[in-house]
DNA sequence: CTGCAACTTGAAGTTCACTTCAACTCAAGG
DNA sequence: CCTTGAGTTGAAGTGAACTTCAAGTTGCAG
């Protein structure tokens, strides 16, 4: 069992055969082929498909996922050092998402008392309507000051 | 300006009017006309609206906020208890949600170090695998042991 | 060697969350 | 009044991320 086959793949990593197909196609993937043209995939693939799923739960596209797996280098088996490098990246996207939804958070807890939930010009958190030169949206949420 | 046209609530929430209409559509918010058919939001409904962005950066679909907010009351303003009571909800959905992302970010702390990201089958995570009865995909994210 | 589950392909279908379009009407400042 | 920007509709289109289908092929246990 050198090997995985897409059934393999597909009941270690929780994902659909239909879906590593198309990753494959997506080019986030890669597989070698049998004499009878099936796909064999080695060990490490299960990383990648790993990395993916992390990947999309922070809110990443396939797109911006295939972008950083780039990154990984073609020809050979990815080192531990290779993976170290991407998660670490991915670490920190993760922990900005994180911030993210911690002020989200706060933002709610802080508008249950005042019953606004305006985001844009609540009194509580925008004192004085400074933010109407911002730009659009909840601009409390996506860019804060400082 | 007692009401809002389509276009204030747009410029004040950063929501497209395209995409109120279709929220009306869906039955997430609601406009009165005007004699010439216009749509006029009252003000509250700017809090639907933030409502709504919140909760689709915590990842709830449209179906589930609609089903949220078919708990605010439909023939009166909803008062300042109303939205605490919904946004207290959010506030443990969004908690959650906090909770599964610092899980995955502490995972993939962890294996940088061995750089498995195998989730599933990680011998530091899974010591002795196990995983393997608890179902398919990254059991230790979705459904960690207590 | 046979049988059958698992695999192959390309094309089309699905769901979600909107956006775009065309043709038209309304609201309001000068 | 007239102009013009903003608003109206239903239908169709978009893009992301897959899934389903049909028709055929392969791999391996017995």
């Amino acid at each position: 069992m050198e090997l995985l086959t897409i059934g393999d793949l597909a009941a270690r990593s929780g994902v659909a055969p239909s879906a590593l197909r198309f990753y494959e196609r997506e080019g986030l993937i890669r597989s070698t082929r049998t004499t009878g043209n099936q796909r064999r995939y080695e060990r490490h693939e299960l990383r990648r498909v790993a990395f993916i799923r992390i990947a999309q739960q922070v809110g990443v596209s396939l797109g911006e996922i295939r972008g950083a797996l780039a990154g990984l280098p073609e020809n050979r088996t990815p080192t531990k050092a290779d993976w170290a490098r991407l998660s670490a990246r991915w670490r920190r996207k993760l922990e900005d998402r994180i911030t993210l939804m911690e002020r989200l958070r706060d933002q709610l807890t802080g508008c249950i008392g005042c019953g606004c939930l305006s985001l844009q010009r609540c009194t509580l958190i925008n004192p004085g309507d400074r933010l109407a030169e911002r730009g659009e949206g909840p601009q409390m949420l996506i860019n804060p000051p400082a």
